[in-house]
DNA sequence: TGTACATCAGTGAACGCGCGTTCACTGATGTAC
DNA sequence: TGTACATCAGTGAACGCGCGTTCACTGATGTAC
């Protein structure tokens, strides 16, 4: 499942040439309007505009696909937090950004029940973005038996943030840039709290 | 919606007496299986051995049978809460026993797009928990101007920790008791834990 | 440069199946008298 | 206590539809010579 994996785009006749690509925007637009359970192999391949025996020529079937697409978001995942560096209130902030930026990806990579959650490249990168965030929540820790603790809770605070923001279940705060919210309650849990 | 009416059973040919309550169960048994999504109302009936065009009489469709799981888990939820008192290392605990204890209930009811969120016994129901949430967090602030952010990082704490051990993000505390890894995470964050 | 051929991405007709919905019907229950 | 009737929960046959899957086919591309 190379997920990531780019062709050229040529869009005469047979040989659309970007296919598996065109099948996964259709996905990501589909799981965004519906959830991922939401649609029919079918109507991706409506939606994409390709026979309706195209996608389970590239993807196998419903799980395949998610596979994919749990693939590629847990690959950009890991991209966004390394970019955000070791600083435990950048990871966070990152961590709830990539959720609210790319929520179609984020409601499928943390329901592995939906894909094969042993896929070797999305194993990779899930590893690669739990480093960052060990790393990065370390810092924050009391004492080093406490690490594995402090890991959990700050996992559990930017994840929950994220969950509650895309379910709607705060709001009060819909008016308000999420990103922001999100930095000023990852502050307040670090313990480094600026009044006001 | 009254998710919490009991009929008295009677199992006597037509009038099952308790029709209602046996779609309900078979939903709960059915999502606990395979998510919120992945059954269809005749499934539901040959779980509960009724007609197939029984759980429609009572529920109209599958976002009204998902209306009332969610209405009913609300119930429960606030119930749990309330019991919890004021104090908020308890009510944290409680919220992830909820979330893991009725997880059926707890995969619905954060997921408005699945039922009718103007329900209102549902509204009732969560604005009782929320109240709860409200009242023991505050008493973790470090002052008025932070309520409402130490609210909803307690909150986001309980709840991300329980999505995180509901998905199986947490593989090396598969073995714990989440209760116990729980009561550890939230003690941690309310500044009073103890080494070790 | 030209021809023959293997490969394989993608098509589209056909299939059987489970679905939600409709609707006339059944029969248990409660109530009126 | 007995009878007639209205109500309504639940049944089951029938429907049209969208689904995933199969499979013979199409035609673009790359390669060998």
């Amino acid at each position: 499942m190379r997920a990531l994996e780019v062709r050229p785009i040529k869009q005469n006749g047979y040989h659309h040439g970007n296919l598996r690509r065109a099948v996964l925007d259709a996905a990501l637009e589909a799981i965004t309007e519906s959830g991922p359970a939401g649609w029919s192999l079918r109507e991706l391949a409506r939606r994409a505009g390709v026979s309706h025996a195209a996608p389970a020529h590239h993807f196998g079937d419903k799980t395949g696909l998610l596979t994919a697409v749990a693939a590629e978001g847990f690959g950009m995942f890991a991209d966004a937090l390394e970019r955000a560096g070791d600083d435990a209130l950048e990871v966070g902030v990152a961590y709830v950004r990539f959720a609210v930026g790319h929520r179609p990806y984020f409601e499928v990579m943390f329901r592995p029940e939906l894909y094969r959650a042993d896929d070797p490249g999305l194993t990779t990168a899930r590893e690669r973005a739990a480093r960052v965030l060990v790393t990065s929540s370390g810092r924050l820790s009391p004492g080093p038996a406490q690490d594995r603790l402090t890991t959990i809770a700050a996992w559990s605070l930017v994840h929950g943030f994220a969950g509650l923001w895309l379910s709607g279940a705060l709001p009060e705060a819909a008016h308000e840039d999420p990103e922001v919210l999100a930095r000023s309650v990852v502050r307040l849990f670090s313990g480094t709290s600026l009044p006001g």
